[in-house]
DNA sequence: CTTGGTGCAAATCGTTTGCACCGTC
DNA sequence: GACGGTGCAAACGATTTGCACCAAG
């Protein structure tokens, strides 16, 4: 991620923050920092991991309340993966993704053919989508050479 | 769901515990029986709380037990709607669900085309899909009249 | 100096597990 | 009888919350 993005998302906070009325903290800059300089998909214990690497003193209890936060804010996305962890990346272009049942390892994927499909489905069902969530579970080619199936 | 279908999901429970070395007792089948004549999506306390009307004596860790039995089985089925519950369906044809997020209505839907391009996009990055999730979130028709938006 | 933010520890919530007893096989 | 099953209560893990103190506006 290149620097403007940066600032475009310490930006984006600030604005957020502004508008409602909240308070720029340290806390809330180094959530951030350590959230974008790292690796795509991360649970919010990873996070937590991350930001006392470096800043020791702040609470695990903050780092829940930042991701919210960055949430509302428009800079962080949640998943739920299925197994009762909470995952963020950072919110850019939309996308579904691909879970290694074996590894973990996660791929992303957009079809536009299956968006317009889902609009199709929701219409004809009187409902309008506001999200969704698509995630497709299976081995990796990796993972599938290495066992026994 | 009728007596047939019944008597199917009875036979197909005592199959898995024969071919498993498990045991037939009554609390399997008071919840297997109370399952099935439930609505179509339930959380595992929503099972328990069906259960304990007609079997007060039978205990939520049972209940919970049972429910993961029901699934080896492939007699039920579980979902993670994205907020940290488990919900349960009968085993049937594969569709996937479309979830009002006013009033948490569900409806069921199911697509060839998207299945096809699923498996098109999982096999052009290399994955064996296995399962799949795919849940639409909006708010059903009813909600979305009566509410200013 | 007011109001929101923070760290800590305790509380929650859905679910799982250890254990002594009970019912199937 | 042996071994899996059950209920209960305690244990769990991720997340949230109450509170006294701190800091940004």
């Amino acid at each position: 991620m290149k620097r403007t993005e940066f600032d475009a998302a310490h930006e984006k906070l600030a604005e957020h923050l502004r508008q409602n009325g909240l308070k720029q903290t340290k806390q809330r800059e180094q959530i951030l920092e350590t959230f974008l300089k790292s690796p795509a998909h991360l649970t919010s214990e990873q996070v937590y991991g991350l930001v006392r690497v470096e800043h020791p003193d702040v609470g695990a209890a903050t780092v829940y309340r930042t991701l919210h936060l960055l949430c509302d804010a428009g800079i962080a996305h949640a998943h739920q993966f299925g197994d009762g962890v909470t995952m963020y990346e950072v919110e850019g272009m939309h996308h579904d993704h691909l879970v290694c049942t074996v590894c973990g390892k996660i791929k992303e994927f957009s079809s536009n053919a299956i968006e317009a499909e889902q609009e199709r489905i929701a219409k004809e069902l009187g409902y309008r989508i506001t999200r969704h969530q698509h995630i497709l579970f299976g081995r990796c080619s990796d993972c599938d050479e290495r066992t026994d199936a």
